[in-house]
This record gives structure tokens, C-alpha cells and sequence, in this order.
DNA sequence: AGCACGCCGACT
DNA sequence: GTCGGCGTGCTC
């Protein structure tokens, strides 16, 4: 007698015993239905094993298998170590992977019909017209051409009758067409063509092999890319490649190049696809008929059958970090599914991140660079701007040179870019007469002024309240003064600077949903903004083509923080957008204010040295232990109350278990203090490299007894910091 | 995650 | 006297 060892996509701590019938046939990676308390669910068979002598127990039978292919054992292996890796259960990632409802079961078929060319004796004017219709329209089903003819669905079904009509059964969710273009891709450079060669290579002889491709904006490395899925898809004919790319870049023009490149469209995997495109990709992947798909990060926890290559571009962005639910990176998450499915990995950016660059330079990843703009489109000037010597006027911040960069700019007809990564108008507010700092009554942190909502905010829980009129510590009428700059306070003097400029705003508090985000995006990319004032949401890897000018506002906050990746991503953002303004064909600049113009940091950037800027970093890093020299956890805990929390937080720094090379900090106010009601807290964890820090997280949670109503969840090599 | 069991407040 | 609130525990 045999058993079944179900994985159900619950939070439950293993997988479950279950018989298997007679007849049913029940393998490992089998998806399948069974019993389980008072409801039937959906689960997946994670082992099939001999059920031994003495084995008494009455268990409940597997009921149905799923006309799937099973899940492949280097995927199961995948959900239990991203299960294991990031402290969760395996059920939960099973629920990651299981996501597509309908995709387990075959497509839904629809019945169209198509005229037969026999006219019935007794033609109707309905009849007539529904003919018609079915003519012009093709293969249509009967609700639709009962409404194209302007007649009720009977008379469809009477011409069916008749004869006139024929029925045909057709799936709804056609399979995908296949990639054909195998081929050398055209007008290589030298450059690209060696890489591409490379990497041709390495995927003709097969196995994991991780690389790191390094190249410049513009420098082709999606043509180079295309080479290895070229490769990688002519090898085999039922391999597979998956794409990974942020979000945003998930655009039409992207699969565009695909299909011009493959002759086919890539199966495509977002979180904006509807539930028919989400189960067809996933039943395409799933069944191996899906050979290029191409999709966020999500689109890692799909069910390849033979998978051969994965792509992440844009490797650094922050966007490939989920921090809700499962937290996971999906660039190091799709690094290790490629070692379990024994194959290739290419990682590619023309700013990698720091982990990636020390990855390479100790030999674990292959770097491929590529150097050469094709269309010798021109980098950016980068300029420091010395505060001290160009000090903006009191209560502004923008230093001459850059405001005469922004008149230049605005009257050229071109875009420019203000970053500055603080919300709200002024980050403090005092009291002119007694000197009052107002703070926020749970964190003492300090309350940010907001001049759209005329609200004092706290940025660590969100707590707000109106503006004051008098000052609540002495009572003077008017003495309230925002000090210090925020992004709706650039916006004010830029609009003064220039009153015929179309200022816009680019915040968490403009753009709270992707509709907001999207809006920006597109009157920008429009034109219809001269000058976008943005804290780092802007640093996502937009496409704005007319922008010329960048203006860091304070680059000596931003390159620090509090953020382990702050610098980084300045680093990032300039190299981005300036890259972008050189490959429009006009000369693009960037001024950076700072009062540390000797700073090496500042020093590297200013010359555009991503390396020698990278190097910094990285010596800090290492000096300091930090990531990638050391590891980092997060522990984060919500509950309903602050009283409750505060008790939660007290209960697990006592837990916290003791270990050599490990420090817990906390608790402290989580980044997000207040989330859709829940209070939340979090302790940090740093600990020396060679520590496994997911099962630390994992012994810390298992002693740990909590109310029922508190939630906790870890976060490996967090990316939120402050 | 569901779903049931269980112990305390306002109702036909 | 019950109906039902959601806190706790179990599902092979």
C-alpha cells in the first residue's frame, strides 16, 4: 500500500497522509483534490511513499487528479527551500504558485458558428440577417450574433436546426504560437557579438550557470540576451525561458520586440492580467507549451516544465523585492531556482546591484560588460554643486546655478527632474516664540507638514492631524513654522521661479494607487509636465525621453538616509535618467547639490565612476559587516491596538534566542508604523556571513507564543529601512 | 485559510 | 431562557 504526502497552499506545518485508490494514478508533483476537515481543496502530492506495517492509521482517500502535468521535482525542491529561505511555510508559496484559478482544469470551450452555405426553404428575414452577420463576423458564438443581427438568440438556434448553421466546439484559451526565429541576431556590434557568443556557448553545453550582464544603457543588452533564449530554445524543443522584469517595464512595446525578434508573442504574467490571460499562461507553463514567458516577479513561482534559462533585466530595481505576504527577492530567489533546475541565469543591468558586483568579483557569477553605445549617444554631464559656496536664499533650496539650469531648460521646451526624498512640504515644525518642535504622541518622531492636506503628519505610523492655528505648547496664534525642505515645498519655489511651468509632484502622496502612478507617468512622458519634483519613487526606471535636466536637491540626505541602499539608488537614478536623456540624442546634465563636494562617494559620481562608486560602497559595507559581507532579517510584528503590540513586542525580545554572531535590534516603529489599521513593529537582525539567519528567524518564531490576533512575519535582507 | 467549538452580552 | 459575538484550535 501506497501513500500520498499532500502540500496544501495553507500555512499548515507539513504536508498530509492520504490513501491512494485503486486506479487513480496519483505520482509526485500530482495536482490534486482531497478531503481536508469539512472541504475539499486543492493540493499537491510531494511525495508517494510506501506506507509501512505497522501504519494503522484510517486515512481520508486523494479524490481527483488534475489533467496537469505534474510539478517537476526541481520546482517542488524550489517552494520548499523559497519556503525555508524566507521563513515561511511551504503551503504559503504553494499558494504563490497555485494562483491562476482555472488553469488546472483544460481551457473552457465556447460554441461558435459559422454559416454552412445551405439556405433553408424557408428563409426569415431574422434568418437572413443572422447569416449575414455570421458571414461578415467569422466563427462567432450565438449571443453575439444573435446581437450583431439584432434579433433573439432563438432564431440562431433555429438555423442550426435547419442546417444553415454549423456548431463548433473551440477552446477560449488558445495555446500560444510558437517561437520560431532561432537564428544569429542582426547588425551585432563586435562587442555584442562576443557576448552573445558566450553566452551561446555556455547554454550549448547546459547546466547552472549564473552571469552577470554588464552593460552600459544602450549598450544592446537585450539583443545580447536574445542570443541566449535563441540558444536556449534551439536546443531542446520543449525548453523553456522565463524573462523577469520590474513591473513597469512590462509594456507593449517590450513584447513588440519580442515577437519581431521570435516570431512570436512571449506568454505574458503581471499582475494586471485578467483571470482568462493569468490561466492560460499558467496552464501554458504549466503543460510545457509556454516557451517564453515574460513577467514580473511573480511570474518566478510558475510551474515550468523544462526550464533552461532565466532572465532578470534590470537586476538592481527594488521592485523585484516583495515585501507583502511571502517576502522574497526574486532576482536571489530565480538565482537559486536556476541551481535546482540546472540552468542558465543571466542577470542584467547597466547598474548592478551592489550584491551582484561582489558576487562576480568573487567569482560566483560570470560578468559579461559591455561598453560601447551603438548609437554613440553621449553619457551625461554630472555637475556637483557646492552648497557652501552657492548657498540658496533663506528659505529656499534651490542654489543659483541650479535655477538658471531650470529656466534654461524650461525655456528650451525640454523636461527636468527634481529629486528630493522627503514627503510633505517641511519635514519639522517649530514654534516661533517658544521653540516647540511638534511631534508625533506615539513615536516622539517628528510631525512633516503637508501643505495639500494642511495636516501634520507622522511618517513613521501615518498618524495625522490638522495644522494647528495656535501653537498647542504656549498658545500663540501663527507662530507654527514648517522648517526644512519637502517635496511640495520645491514645487512652491520652482512655481514661483517659473509661474508659466507645469509643475507636478511625484510622492506616496500623489500617486497612491497604480491609476495615480500611471497618470504621472504618461503626462509626463507626454510632455504635458515641465518639471517633476519626486522623492525615490521616481527612481523606478521610467521612460521619460524629452527630460535633459536632473537636479538632486540634497544629495548628502539621499546618498545616507538611514538606508542601507540609499546611495545606491541615487547612484541609480542619476545614471538612469541621465542615460536616458543622452540615448534622445540631446546632451543631458545633472547638477547634484551637496555640502560634501571632497566626499569620495560624491567624487565618483560627479565623474560618472559607477565602479570607483560602487567600490566605496562596498568598503563601507565590508568595514561595517553589512550586506552582502554580512546578513540581515527583519522580524515584523501588527496587531490591533498599540497596547496590544507593545505586549507582542515585549514577549518576543524576550524570545529572541541568543547566538553567537547575531545582534537583534528593537523593537522600534516599523517603516510602515500604522498599515490598514494594524499597529507595526519590527526588531532587526545582523549577524556575520557564514550564519544561517533563516533558521535563526525560524527558532525565534517557533518558541514563540503570541495572542492569536498578532502577526508575525520575517523579512530576509530587508530593503525598507528608517 | 476555512470551519467548528466554546464561553459571555442583548433580544423574540 | 436563546442568538450570536469572535478568540482558539484542528485539519491526514
Amino acid at each position: 500500500m501506497k501513500l500520498a504526502r499532500i502540500l496544501f497552499p495553507l500555512p499548515l506545518p507539513e504536508p498530509f497522509d492520504y490513501a491512494i485508490p485503486d486506479g487513480l494514478d496519483v505520482q509526485p508533483g500530482s495536482y490534486v483534490r482531497a478531503p481536508l476537515g469539512k472541504i475539499e481543496r486543492t493540493g499537491v502530492v510531494w511525495e508517494v511513499k510506501e506506507r509501512s506495517e505497522d501504519d494503522t492509521r484510517e486515512l481520508k482517500p486523494v479524490l481527483d487528479v488534475f489533467p496537469v502535468p505534474p510539478m517537476t521535482e526541481a520546482m517542488r525542491k524550489f517552494v520548499s527551500f523559497a519556503a525555508r529561505y524566507n521563513v515561511a511555510h511551504p503551503g504559503h508559496v504553494l499558494a504563490m504558485v497555485l494562483r491562476a484559478r482555472g488553469g488546472l482544469t483544460p481551457s473552457p470551450t465556447q460554441t461558435l458558428y459559422v454559416p454552412t452555405g445551405h439556405r433553408s426553404n424557408r428563409m426569415t428575414d431574422a434568418r437572413i440577417k443572422v447569416l449575414e452577420a455570421a458571414r461578415e463576423a467569422g466563427p462567432t458564438n450565438a449571443a453575439e450574433l444573435a446581437r450583431q443581427a439584432g434579433v433573439s438568440p432563438g432564431v440562431v438556434k433555429g438555423l442550426v436546426e435547419v442546417g444553415s448553421l454549423d456548431a463548433r466546439e473551440v477552446e477560449t484559451d488558445l495555446p500560444y504560437p510558437q517561437p520560431t526565429n532561432f537564428g544569429r541576431g542582426e547588425h551585432l556590434t563586435g562587442e555584442q557579438q562576443e557576448a552573445g557568443e558566450t553566452l551561446r556557448a555556455a547554454i550549448a553545453k547546459g547546466g547552472f550557470q549564473p552571469f552577470l550582464l554588464d552593460g552600459i544603457t544602450g549598450s544592446g543588452k537585450t539583443e545580447v540576451y536574445f542570443e541566449a533564449i535563441a540558444e536556449a530554445l534551439s536546443k531542446a524543443g520543449d525548453a523553456q525561458v522565463l524573462v523577469l522584469l520590474p513591473e513597469i517595464a512590462l509594456t507593449q512595446a517590450v513584447l513588440k520586440r519580442f515577437e519581431a525578434r521570435f516570431g512570436a508573442p512571449p506568454a505574458p504574467w503581471h499582475s494586471g492580467l485578467s483571470d482568462a490571460e493569468r490561466r492560460r499562461t499558467w496552464r501554458e507553463t504549466a503543460h510545457g507549451r509556454a516557451r517564453i514567458v515574460i513577467g514580473a516577479r511573480s511570474a518566478l513561482f510558475l510551474p515550468f516544465r523544462n526550464l533552461k534559462l532565466i532572465i532578470v533585466d534590470e537586476e538592481h530595481d527594488t521592485s523585484f523585492k516583495q515585501e507583502d505576504g511571502v517576502t522574497y527577492h526574486a532576482r536571489d530567489m530565480g538565482v537559486m531556482r536556476a541551481k535546482l533546475e540546472d540552468a542558465a541565469i543571466i542577470l542584467a543591468s547597466a547598474t548592478p546591484a551592489l550584491e551582484t558586483v561582489v558576487n562576480a568579483e568573487q567569482g560566483r557569477y560570470q560578468r559579461l560588460k559591455l561598453s560601447a553605445r551603438p548609437g554613440a549617444a553621449k553619457l551625461p554631464d554630472i555637475e556637483l554643486v557646492d552648497l557652501r559656496n552657492d548657498p540658496p536664499e533663506k528659505g529656499h533650496w534651490l542654489s543659483s546655478r541650479l535655477t538658471h539650469a531650470l529656466t534654461e531648460t524650461f525655456e528650451a521646451g525640454e523636461q527636468s527632474l527634481l529629486f528630493l526624498n522627503r514627503r510633505g512640504y517641511a519635514p519639522l515644525v517649530i514654534c516661533k516664540a517658544c521653540g516647540e518642535r511638534l511631534k508625533s504622541p506615539a513615536t516622539e518622531s517628528w510631525l512633516t507638514e503637508h501643505r495639500y492636506t494642511n495636516r501634520l503628519v507622522c511618517h513613521l505610523t501615518g498618524w495625522s492631524m490638522p495644522k494647528p492655528a495656535a501653537c498647542p505648547m504656549c498658545g500663540a496664534k501663527d507662530s507654527l513654522m514648517g522648517v526644512g525642505p519637502g517635496v511640495e515645498r520645491v514645487a512652491e519655489e520652482v512655481r514661483q521661479l517659473l509661474p508659466r511651468a507645469r509643475v507636478e509632484i511625484f510622492s506616496s502622496d500623489t500617486a497612491q494607487t497604480g491609476e495615480d502612478t500611471r497618470g504621472i507617468v504618461e503626462r509626463m512622458a507626454a510632455g504635458e509636465i515641465d518639471v517633476l519634483v519626486g522623492t525615490q519613487i521616481v527612481a523606478k526606471g521610467h521612460n521619460f525621453p524629452n527630460l535633459t535636466l536632473v537636479g538632486i536637491v540634497d544629495a548628502d540626505s539621499s546618498m545616507k538616509g538611514g538606508d542601507l541602499r540609499a546611495g545606491e539608488r541615487t547612484f541609480q537614478l542619476l545614471s538612469q535618467v541621465a542615460g536616458r536623456a543622452g540615448r534622445a540624442e540631446r546632451p543631458g546634465r545633472a547638477l547634484v547639490q551637496t555640502y560634501a563636494t571632497e566626499n569620495p562617494a560624491m567624487i565618483a559620481l560627479a565623474e560618472g565612476d559607477r565602479d570607483g562608486f560602487l567600490q566605496i560602497e562596498r568598503d563601507v559595507r565590508a568595514e561595517l559587516g553589512l550586506p552582502p559581507f554580512g546578513r540581515m532579517a527583519a522580524l515584523i510584528l501588527s496587531a490591533p491596538s498599540a497596547e496590544m503590540i507593545e505586549e507582542a513586542g515585549r514577549l518576543t525580545g524576550a524570545a529572541a534566542p541568543n547566538g553567537e554572531g547575531i545582534t537583534v535590534y528593537g523593537p522600534a516603529p516599523a517603516p510602515i508604523g500604522i498599515l490598514r489599521g494594524r499597529h507595526r513593529i519590527r526588531f532587526l537582525v545582523t549577524s556575520t556571513r557564514e550564519i544561517d539567519l533563516s533558521a535563526y528567524m525560524a527558532a525565534w518564531l517557533k518558541g514563540l507564543k503570541l495572542p492569536t490576533a498578532v502577526r508575525v512575519s520575517a523579512d530576509i535582507d530587508p530593503y525598507s529601512f528608517l
